[in-house]
DNA sequence: GTATATTAGTTTCAAATGAAACTAATTTCA
DNA sequence: TGAAATTAGTTTCATTTGAAACTAATATAC
């Protein structure tokens, strides 16, 4: 029989920090457990990456937007943003027009496959939201909203 | 005059997801944050990565642990313990003593040394930890904390 | 007007990651 | 027994990541 080792004593140290409780450790363990589910749904069923996706949601909201929009308004940074786009063009999801008034920026926008595929991934995204949140209540769902907000706001103060 | 790009029009979809209030979304751009910062702070002040840091409180907690059991105490994978665990040792953090009993287990154990710098390492994470969440009530920390737990095991069965 | 600085976006390179292969030790079972 | 399977932990390798360097275009300052 192959024994399994008893788990050591617990807290040996009077002023020992439990990893459980401790918040940047809670909130990195559901977001890699979450970022897997979806990013593994993404891939099976899109062949598409989460930056894509990013850059395809920024774009549901904000058509014929720049590089330099999509990167506002994803949380991406410029070398996501023109990975994720680069390979969004090759797969035919979007298009770029150089603007003439200036041609450092070029717009983004669907083609009409690719708001096509949008257009199928927006309910699967709301639905893997809607199970994962189901256990919990619209009050907590609120507060829970604004709180992440709250806390995003003051990390980027620390 | 460089101009600054208008914001181009917005929510064109009826449909278009919201990625600032998409739950996975938020809980990313906020695990980054904290992430980035603590990481920082740690490389700076302990010269550690975050991976060491969550060994070292795993030891915290559970002295003369097995690299299964920091892999079960931490979240991390055991590429990444074997590596966290194989740098503590070179910086003369932590040392394996081999199991008698089965030379494939070896104890992990805080040096002299070790314990030190992670009784320096505890507050400086508690105090970011307050510091983060000094905003929201006491009430908003409980359910955070219950919310947290409840998603993480509801997002692992999705 | 021309030189300098700035901006948009891309590419490069080095570090981090994790799946899969691997080594060594132990257990199982015929 | 001893061959096959399992387990602990490490190494390898291919992919992901992001900082820094780079290119091209435009704006600013002299």
């Amino acid at each position: 029989m192959n024994e399994i080792p008893r788990n050591p004593p617990r807290n040996p140290d009077e002023d020992a920090l439990d990893l459980e409780t401790f918040f940047p450790y809670q909130i990195t363990l559901l977001t890699k457990q979450v970022s897997n589910s979806l990013a593994k749904t993404y891939v099976d069923r899109f062949g598409i990456t989460i930056p894509e996706w990013r850059v395809m949601a920024a774009l549901g909201r904000y058509p014929n937007a720049t590089a330099s929009h999509v990167v506002r308004h994803t949380g991406l940074d410029k070398v996501q943003v023109s990975r994720a786009v680069a390979l969004l063009a090759d797969k035919g999801h979007v298009a770029r027009r150089p603007d003439p008034e200036d041609r450092r920026n070029a717009f983004i926008n669907f083609t009409t496959r690719g708001r096509e595929t949008y257009r199928e991934i927006v309910p699967v995204a709301r639905a893997y939201e809607e199970r994962l949140l189901a256990t919990i209540t619209p009050e907590q769902r609120r507060m829970l909203n604004a709180v992440l907000d709250e806390l995003t706001a003051r990390a980027e103060e620390l």
